[in-house]
RNA sequence: GGGGGCGUAGUUCAGUUGGUUAGAACGCCGGCCUGUCACGCCGGAGGUCGCGGGUUCGAGUCCCGUCGCUCCCGCCA
């Protein structure tokens, strides 16, 4: 049978006179009484019901039960409004249904939340999503995300991409993020990892011969969630053998701009610039720089070397932030409880008020000729003085915040740019040794290979973002594909042999059977979504998503498993948790 | 693991210096209503103020603890 011939956000002038059916969500009823006014929702639009009981008694007493939500069937005849009725705010606005007939599909209980409702708390909305979803907020955002990715898989196809699955049990790999494990029934004891990522897989299927290998992927790190990352994620895989960085770099340029354009109307400008990881990390103390606005960090690491002011002379590196407000000192005193929450050991600050006085408990410290250097007038420099990475970082971070509480933010501009040249290994405090920046199959550039032994902080690695308005919305680089030169990376990290063949020892296998030149990049469609419809939550880029804790409060995901299961997977749990 | 914020009807919120029976709007229930579109009008139900302890004649309010959520740092190759 056919539930409708018409959709909810189609009526139209035009058709007048046609008997329709309609079906879809009672939004709102306005009962009179005796004439019953209902908006009836679909995903085309609303349209509203006129429901008379003088016409149609049987179908006024059935509108009279109708509550929010039910899901109506309704057979009448379309039928322009009287002029002075004529609702101009909604598109079938100038017509209604003059209902016949009317049955209720389904009912509804009263709604734990009204759909119109803001700020409704998160974890209701989480528990029941259905109807979280059923805003027109969400619906946008989910119906955008598959626009975007429609957008993306058109682009690859055009340029030859073959689009392969990889496998979800991969094995777990201590390098990188944490993975979320999954046990076997038929290997008691031994346990799979979900995916953090088709790194290893996408390699192997361009040494497979699949020269230009993409997928839409589903990943999964056991990390705590954020408000722009959750442990489940989606993202564009791409992988190319003889890979040329600069038609990737376009291929993604292609994307953006289609994008940006087809999606919110927005006309981006390609190519994008393009910018060093040293040099954002000098101007902006961040790998991805938010170019909306300026401020940038400045040096005075050497200006201050022979200052009074002991901190500044002995630090290894100072910099300062030049805030275009007289901030006040409670001003002054939360944003270093800030900086120091983010690992300062305090923040030095002088004010340069309009007036021309300069306030600054550290100013008797500092020669006349450096403060006149400085001076700005109605500016408050902010100062950090520490190892540079913990400088960078500190002033970074307050850049960001400054930048939104002072509203320094350009909210109308699109700043999409490349960092390149990124460093190929980090030191990492708690392990206390050189990792990889990226991830350890990340190619060297050719003069870095040697760089690494003397200063691994120097060597670069041929490694890329693409960063949109302080967000990183996709990165890449080139591979390794000499055994050898795979090896020596992998003992530069401390992975002795034995580790090396026991964890990647299938990869090692297959860079020594003709692995061509790779590399490729990868893209966080959530991320992306996100960045696109400037939603500040990255949980409503996706369907159902899982809480800071991952927590999942529809379905009440994770639980415990019962003894029978967990013997069946030689399992015992030794830690007794409870349920949340 | 650490720091900040929040927690009061179904929902969103208000609640003064600690002081009568904890309020409003929306939603819900009943009644009236034939041109509304956030329909309107009348009436009603609905609360362990997250939880536990303390101070006090008296605690939603002050103190301590705890749980939960959220934002951030760590972590996220």
């Amino acid at each position: 049978m056919s539930w409708r011939d018409l959709r909810s956000g189609e009526p139209r002038p035009e058709h007048e006179g046609r008997t329709v059916t309609l079906a879809g969500w009672a939004a709102r009823r306005r009962d009179h009484g005796g004439l019953v006014f209902i908006d009836l929702r679909d995903e085309t639009g609303v349209t509203q019901l006129v429901v008379n009981p003088e016409n149609a008694p049987e179908a006024a007493k059935v509108a009279h039960g109708v509550r929010n939500e039910f899901v109506l069937q309704a057979r009448g005849q379309i039928v322009r409004r009287p002029r002075e009725t004529v609702n101009p705010k909604m598109p079938t606005g100038e017509v209604e249904v003059q209902v016949e007939e009317l049955t209720v599909l389904s009912a509804s209980t009263p709604l734990p939340f009204q759909l119109d409702e803001e700020n409704v708390d998160e974890a209701l909305r989480m528990k029941y999503r259905w109807l979280d979803l059923r805003r027109e907020h969400m619906q946008r955002n989910i119906r955008v995300r598959a626009q975007l990715v429609r957008i993306i898989r058109e682009e690859m196809e055009h340029e030859g991409f073959v689009d392969i699955e990889t496998p979800m049990l991969w094995k777990p790999t201590p390098e990188g993020a944490r993975d979320f494990v999954v046990p076997s029934r038929l290997q008691p004891g031994k346990f799979y990892a979900l995916p953090q990522s088709p790194q290893i897989a996408k390699q192997l299927l361009v040494i497979s011969g699949f020269e230009r290998y993409y997928q839409i992927a589903r990943c999964m790190r056991d990390e705590d969630p954020r408000a722009d990352r959750l442990q489940e994620l989606t993202q564009l895989d791409v992988e190319m053998a003889f890979p040329d960085r600069e038609f990737l770099f376009a291929l993604m340029e292609r994307i953006s701009v289609r994008i940006w354009r087809e999606c919110i109307g927005v006309e981006l400008s390609a190519p994008f610039e393009r910018m060093t990881y040293d040099e954002s990390m000098l101007r902006f103390g961040i790998d991805r720089p938010d170019l909306r606005f300026g401020m940038e960090i400045q040096e005075a690491t050497d200006a201050t070397r022979d200052s009074e002011f002991g901190v500044f002379a002995n630090a290894q590196c100072v910099r300062y932030l030049a805030v275009p407000k007289e901030l006040s000192r409670t001003e002054v005193q939360a944003l270093e409880n800030q900086a120091k929450s983010w690992g300062a050991k305090g923040l030095a600050y002088l004010v340069f008020r309009k007036d021309g006085e300069v306030s600054s408990p550290i100013a008797k410290f500092l020669s006349p000729e450096l403060l006149e250097g400085w001076r700005e007038p109605g500016h408050t420099l902010l100062f950090v003085a520490d190892e540079p990475r913990l400088v960078a970082k500190v002033l970074g971070l307050l850049r960001l915040q400054l930048g939104r509480d002072l509203e320094l933010v350009d909210e109308s501009l699109w700043k999409f740019l490349w960092v390149v040249d990124m460093p190929s290994a980090e030191w990492d405090e708690q392990q206390g040794r050189w990792i990889a920046a990226h991830h350890p199959f990340t190619r060297p550039t050719d003069d870095s290979i040697d760089v690494f032994k003397t200063d691994p902080g120097a060597a670069r690695a041929v490694a890329y973002d693409l960063v949109a308005n302080g967000i990183e919305l996709a990165g890449g680089s080139f591979r390794i594909h000499e055994p050898w030169l795979q090896q020596q990376v992998f003992d530069n990290l401390g992975i002795g042999a034995d580790e090396q063949r026991e964890k990647f020892g299938f990869l090692l296998d297959a860079l020594a059977m003709g692995a061509p030149p790779h590399g490729g990049i990868a893209s966080g469609i959530d991320r992306l979504t996100m960045a696109l419809l400037n939603e500040p939550y990255i949980r409503d880029t996706q369907a159902f998503p899982k809480n800071q804790v991952g927590y999942d409060y529809m379905t009440d995901a994770p639980i415990a498993l019962s003894d029978e299961q967990l013997a069946e997977l030689g399992l015992g749990v030794v830690v007794e948790v409870d349920a949340p």
